[in-house]
DNA sequence: CTTGTTTCGGACCGATCAGTAAATAATAAT
DNA sequence: ATTATTATTTACTGATCGGTCCGAAACAAG
């Protein structure tokens, strides 16, 4: 018995992720936030309380979106493991270098940029990494070798993993597209 | 015929990376800098001219210190280039996760939260991440595999470099010293 | 010691920061 | 229609932001 909520917490939890994943933390104002969302500062304390939450949410938008999405991409892609992180690591330059986005991944800007005693942060974002790390896990048990072989699986995911962080932090500083198909290439040549 | 500076502008600058390094841009403040450096506004503001150019000078000196020492360990490590990436892998490793410092890569986190549109920050850090290349280049070098083959040796120090990235990135989000280790360990077994 | 030049320290600037309080508008139940 | 409850808007808070100005202190040359 009570006013409804004029827009959806959903849509307005994706424009969040979108201005701090533009902009950062820390160099996202409340200004920045309410024109990106379209919502007023009072709409935003009462759903996500603080600026923090609102990173907070944003974060774990990427994490059921972005990361979900490589994580189908791998799963739908037909063959054998290095044909489906190939798929993965193609999509990833296409949408990035190719199209000319600078943004970076979200999640890698946030980690290099948690402040050393956010504790709590670090945890959220040490269990989105995991996630990222099962998706690379993932691809590599398509091979009989990695499927038997878990050490072996943990430890080829986890180079994986920090190869594509590496890529998507360095097309940050102007990698061009030929060299991150160069790193790929290399990088998918062992698995 | 006038008053010498009280102060020792190298010093200051090391001060400075200090300073930038532990918190990034946008979270340090001038009264960090002030504190961290023990230099008054006025003293910093005449020699950098602006936040910025604090922030430039703080980069450049990471990378005459800190990559700079990079490649001094990789030339004067005796061995073949799987010996010398294993001492500057190494040597990370043992700096940062076993040190527990969790400020990671000043240079990877100065990447990660440049903006999109501060292309003078952007080239700075091209410059950079290339001098970083090179160092991988280099060690990669005195194999004649690498030497012989300079396509093979850009692409693997990308690799390399980009597995770096990752590795230094994972670390700010709780990678452990066994996990950083196994990572390295496969990074280094196909070069 | 005087003079010329530069550094240094503190007061100060308007702008912007994250966050809040109160008033207004809108809806659902009675 | 009245009332209870909640959403939204407007105005405002003290604090802090990066940056500047100016007087005082310090040093070198004469």
């Amino acid at each position: 018995m009570a006013r409804p909520l004029g827009f959806d917490p959903k849509v307005a939890t994706e424009a969040l992720k979108a201005v701090f994943w533009a902009r950062g933390y820390d160099a996202t104002s409340m200004q920045d936030i309410e024109a990106g969302t379209g919502l007023a500062k009072q709409s935003l304390y009462r759903l996500f309380g603080d600026k923090r939450g609102m990173y907070r949410a944003a974060l774990q938008s990427y994490a059921d979106h972005e990361v979900a999405s490589g994580a189908a991409l791998v799963a739908e892609t037909q063959g054998d493991a290095r044909t489906r992180l190939a798929a993965l690591f193609d999509s990833a330059i296409e949408d990035t270098v190719m199209a000319g986005d600078l943004r970076g991944c979200f999640l890698c800007n946030a980690t290099a940029e948690v402040a050393v005693d956010d504790t709590a942060t670090q945890g959220l974002l040490r269990g989105m990494a995991d996630q990222l790390t099962q998706v690379f896990a993932a691809a590599l048990g398509h091979d009989v070798i990695y499927a038997a072989d878990a050490a072996l699986s943990a430890r080829r995911a986890l180079h994986l993993h920090a190869g594509y962080v590496g890529l998507r932090v360095l097309v940050k500083s102007g990698l061009t597209g030929a060299e991150a198909r160069a790193l790929v290439d290399d990088l998918l040549a062992t698995v």
